[in-house]
DNA sequence: CCGTTTCCGTACGATGTGTTCGGTATGAAG
DNA sequence: CTTCATACCGAACACATCGTACGGAAACGG
C-alpha cells in the first residue's frame, strides 16, 4: 500500500536529514542544499516528494498525532491526564520532538502543538463542568501556555527535571487555578471581572515549591 | 548625542518599513530587498547600520525594555503587578507589538520576551517569600507561558476581550496554584507524583459543575 | 522478463545576500 | 558662508539558495 519501497526509502532519508540537520544547525538555518546532500538524495528527486523544508518538517508531525490515543480524559478522574504520558513520550522520542519542538524549530510545529492541545485541554474542562464560554477560552489559552512552556524548556535542556517533576509542576501550577474556574457557584465570576482579587484558597495541593 | 540626523532619519525608516512589513506579509517573507525599497534607502547604507534583518528587529525592542519602568511589585501588595500595564500598553502600541510579538513574526522576539518577563516573574515570588529551587524555576516557566500564550492569542486575534478581562483571566488562572506554591510549610508532601494513581480530590469532590 | 516508475546528475534562471567603491549631498562646526 | 567630515547613493560584484527541466540509468512490481 505504501508504494514502491525506493519512495518509502527515500521520504524516510530526507526526513531523518532534516532532523538531523535541525538539531545541530537549527531549523532556519537548514537549507534544502544540505538536506539532500545528508540525505544522499538528486535535488529534482527531493522536490518530487516535498514542497520544501516545512513540508518535510509537518511530514514528520504523524508522531504528535498520539494525542488522539490518549486515555480519555473524561472516563479517568483526574484532568489533565495526557500530561504525564505526553513527557514520558516526549522523553522516549527525544531526539524528533527535540527537533519539532524546541526554539531550534521554526515556531511552526509548536503552533500546531498548541492548537491540538487547546482542543484536548478544552474537551476536558467541558467534560468536567466547565461551561463554553470567552472566559473558558482564555483559560485554555493559559493552561496550554503553560505546559508547552515547561515543554520548552525542557526540551531546551534548561531543566533536567524528569517527566514526573514536570507533570508534578505543570499539575501544581494550574490544577488551583482550575478548580476555582470549576465553582462558579462559590465566586460568581461574570466575565467582567475586575483586576481585583482571586479567591484566596482553593484548597492546599501538594508540592510545595521549594523542595 | 544620538549623532547626524541622517543617521536617525535612516534608521527610523528601516524600522517604520520593516514592522510595516511583517505586519503586511509576516516576518520570513520579508526581505532586505523590500526594507530598502519601502524605506527608499540604498543597500549600502542598510548594511552600514544594521548587519541583518534580524538586527533591525531587535533594534525595536527598546519599546520593550519598559519591563523595568513597572511600578516595584515588592513595593505593591499584588502579585504580577507587570500584568495589567502590560497588556495595556500593548494595546496602544498594537501596531508595533503585533509585529513583534505575533505569530507572524519570527519567534525571536518571543523568546527574548519570555526571557525578560522570567527574570521579572521570578523576582516577585522571591520577593513574596518564594525559595529559589529548581520548582521555583518551573513555576516561573508555567506562569510565563500562561502569559506569553494570552498575549500571542491575543495579538493573533483570537480573542477579543479588553485588557482588563485578560489581566483578570490571567490572574484567575496563576494565582491560586501561585499561593499554594508559596506556603511551603502547610502541606509537606514529596513531589513524587505516583504513575498509578494520582490523589484526585483535595479537597472538593470530581466537581461535577456545570450550570 | 519487461514495462513502469523512480532516481540521478546537471544545468538553468530567478532571487536574495552581503560587500565594495567612487561620486554626491547633507549635516555640523567654525 | 565656508569648510570639512561623513552619511548616503547606486551600481556592480561574487556567492548562495531556490525551484524547475530533461535525458539517461537504475530499481521496482508483476
Amino acid at each position: 500500500m505504501s508504494g514502491d519501497r525506493r519512495v518509502r526509502r527515500t521520504r524516510r532519508l530526507v526526513q531523518q536529514a532534516l532532523v538531523e540537520l535541525i538539531l545541530e544547525k537549527g531549523y532556519d538555518a537548514v537549507t534544502v542544499t544540505d538536506i539532500i546532500a545528508r540525505a544522499d538524495v538528486g535535488r529534482s528527486t527531493f522536490y518530487a516528494h516535498f514542497t520544501d523544508k516545512q513540508d518535510v518538517l509537518f511530514s514528520n508531525l504523524g508522531e504528535l498525532a498520539f494525542l488522539h490515543r490518549l486515555p480519555a480524559a473524561r472516563e479517568a478522574e483526574e484532568l489533565f491526564a495526557f500530561s504525564r504520558p505526553m513527557f514520558e513520550h516526549v522523553r522516549e522520542q527525544e531526539r524528533l520532538v527535540r527537533a519539532l519542538l524546541g526554539r531550534r524549530s521554526g515556531g511552526l510545529v509548536q503552533a500546531r502543538g498548541e492548537e491540538l492541545l487547546a482542543a484536548v485541554v478544552r474537551d476536558e474542562l467541558v467534560a468536567a463542568g466547565a461551561r463554553p464560554s470567552p472566559g473558558l477560552d482564555l483559560l485554555v489559552v493559559c493552561v496550554v501556555g503553560a505546559f508547552m512552556g515547561l515543554m520548552r524548556a525542557w526540551v531546551d535542556g534548561e531543566t533536567g527535571a524528569s517527566p514526573a517533576e514536570l507533570d508534578a509542576a505543570f499539575r501544581a501550577a494550574v490544577t488551583p487555578g482550575v478548580r476555582v474556574a470549576l465553582r462558579p457557584d462559590e465566586a460568581p465570576r461574570p466575565p467582567h471581572a475586575g483586576a481585583g482579587s482571586v479567591p484566596t484558597h482553593a484548597c492546599a495541593e501538594p508540592t510545595a515549591v521549594g523542595d
